[in-house]
DNA sequence: CTGAAAGCGCTTACAG
DNA sequence: CTGAAAGCGCTTACAG
């Protein structure tokens, strides 16, 4: 019993009607004339029989796919797989809702990434494509999707060089602005940052939100030292510079942090004070830290203010209206979408193993 | 300079061939004539005007779109979106490699899933679709997809009720049991089960995996008493029930923990141990735990063997062959595919507060 | 062994 | 206001 699919002459058959007519009807094409009684019996007999137009058939006769691929080189850290966690959720629910399906391709080289834009540009595989990774990739894979003349989104900070492309991303720079106020706020005169060691565009964003901030805040002496370390996401390099700065004398050594690294700092952050009895607060005159973090996250001792993993669901919301602006060739300053989340309070599991690691107990 | 992709007859003109033979040599179609040097010009020409066939064409005359759709009912818990991560990368791939585009859809409701399916096949819009998601949701779209006799697989435990669906999951009970018989191994005699609260498909497995191997095994003595329990996926209650086993006396509480459940579970041991100056070790005579873990995983203070993230990622490699034989309808026992992960070293931070939290240093 | 022709299932000017 | 016809770009029997 292989059910042979409804065609569109079917349903016109059935209603002794050219298909034409029904075809009009059904994607309500303006100019189409027919009673208000043929259009209510024509899509009562399309349900009935169960009629969905052949996708390849629109997308032939249309020129028009409505399929948006994402497009990206796999990364191999962990890391960066999860910042994609919960993505797709939220494309493929926001484009289901502006009539697109979702197409999802990955490669493991850049060459593969291209050959398949070209590919796609080519084979009019689909309508536009959403680019997401790094800065490094992606800007090579923009160029080309400009030179073929294919719309498209960027996730990235490309605005220095490339102002007219369509992307979004994170506003960096105001979120490190947001943890160094946090801090500041605290009462925190010396304040450190802990970042990741990469080329990477958000990063280096990352770092000029902490280090303007600080050139702009008059809180630090300005020959106090500047407490600041990247490394890679790793336990070990983040516990030694942490375990460093905590030995030296309560004067001079920094009580703010702000994190713009992955959750292994904040591990290493919490367990550097553990080692000396002590937890991040949110309360003054204690160790405070703000930052951003990888999820799932949350804080085994202490308690802080940080962006939390749900954002980029949120910023990946702001990729479908740039994308539609960008199939309609919508020009202007909105072609650039910079989303700035807000801070919340991290889970923590308030560990409590001896007394000695409460707040102000200090033993080394 | 828009530019007008390249058509068939474009490269068919150039070489003074019929579109057919080039089509037929693109194709290599058995049978059909062409002079090596012919071939090779036909190549060579295609590639020069970068020609990809268009694949709305290709759909609508072959009656095949290369196209898999990936569909499920999102789930609001991040545990499960999760559990996602990282199977677009693996999906993705696997699918290229074998000529396919990958296409995502996910729906907040059932209804919506289901009314997209019947849209797919309809439509025609796919080649095979990949369910998934929990058995009380797949099961019923499985059974849709059925009905409308398009191909399938489905991730999950249906092999009772449907055992001619293809079908991919894990081995749960032999997880179960190589977790039982590891801590037998390390000489425990009284084991501990902290599963899910849940009617999930592999929550039940896992349990009676837990359930049969101790049964089978005689270490336990037959009137000593079940430790079991299940909770949500949240902190508290996995570490009241904790607290309790722990506070027996050492000579009837558990020492052994398979653990069926999430991080959370994890943590609550962790911090239990914790609490009374202990942590997991991998070591004869202590405290000791074996799993399933969420990603990502690491332990705070002790060590364990469990099953890590990756693993989702090695069963999604399994669903490709498995959707091939769905395509070409084989029939066998091979439509249930069942994966036994192995047990490895979890990654911990070795947190070491004070001296008495070492092992073997009891101090409550 | 080759090429002209029909067909896949829609859409959309274009004549009635 | 309607319907017959051409066209989207391929593929594939089918006659030469």
């Amino acid at each position: 019993m292989k059910s042979s699919r409804t065609r569109l002459k079917d349903v016109a058959a059935k209603l002794n009607l050219s298909p034409a007519l029904v075809s009009g009807v059904l994607n309500n094409r303006p100019h189409i004339w027919a009673s208000e009684e043929t259009c209510a019996r024509i899509l009562e007999v399309a349900q009935e029989l169960n009629y969905y137009p052949s996708a390849a058939a629109q997308a032939l006769s249309r020129g028009k796919t409505d399929l948006i691929v994402f497009v990206y080189k796999r990364l191999p850290e962990a890391a960066y797989r999860l910042a994609y966690s919960g993505l797709m959720d939220a494309l493929s629910s926001e484009l289901q809702g502006a009539g697109y399906d979702l197409t999802v391709a990955n490669f493991a080289t850049q060459e593969e990434v291209m050959a398949h834009l070209q590919k796609l540009a080519s084979s009019r595989g689909c309508d536009a494509i959403v680019l997401w990774g790094r800065e490094e990739d992606t800007e090579p894979q923009a160029k080309l999707l400009e030179a073929l003349n294919i719309p498209f989104v960027v996730k990235g900070r490309h605005e220095v060089v490339h102002p007219h492309w369509y992307q979004v991303d994170f506003d960096h720079e105001s979120m490190m602005a947001q943890c160094y106020q946090r801090l500041v706020a605290l009462g925190h005169q010396r304040i450190a940052y802990l970042g990741f060691e990469s080329d990477d565009g958000f990063v280096q964003c990352l770092k000029s939100g902490f280090l303007n901030s600080r050139s702009r805040h008059p809180v630090e002496a300005e020959e106090s030292p500047l407490f600041f370390a990247e490394f890679g996401d790793e336990f070990e390099p983040n516990i030694c510079k942490i375990r460093e700065w905590l030995h030296l004398s309560p004067k001079s050594r920094p009580t703010g942090f702000v994190i713009g690294a992955g959750n292994k700092a904040w591990q290493a952050l919490e367990v550097g004070l553990a080692e000396v009895g002590r937890k991040l607060t949110n309360k003054p005159g204690g160790f405070s830290a703000s930052g951003i973090t990888s999820s799932p996250f949350n804080l085994m001792f202490g308690e802080a203010d940080v962006y939390q993993e749900i954002e980029i669901d949120k910023l990946a919301r702001f990729v479908i209206p740039a994308l539609v602006r960008s199939l309609n060739h919508e020009s202007g300053d909105e072609r650039i979408v910079r989303f700035l989340p807000k801070l919340s309070q991290a889970r923590t599991l308030a560990i409590n193993v001896k007394k000695s690691l409460q707040e102000g107990e200090a033993t080394i």
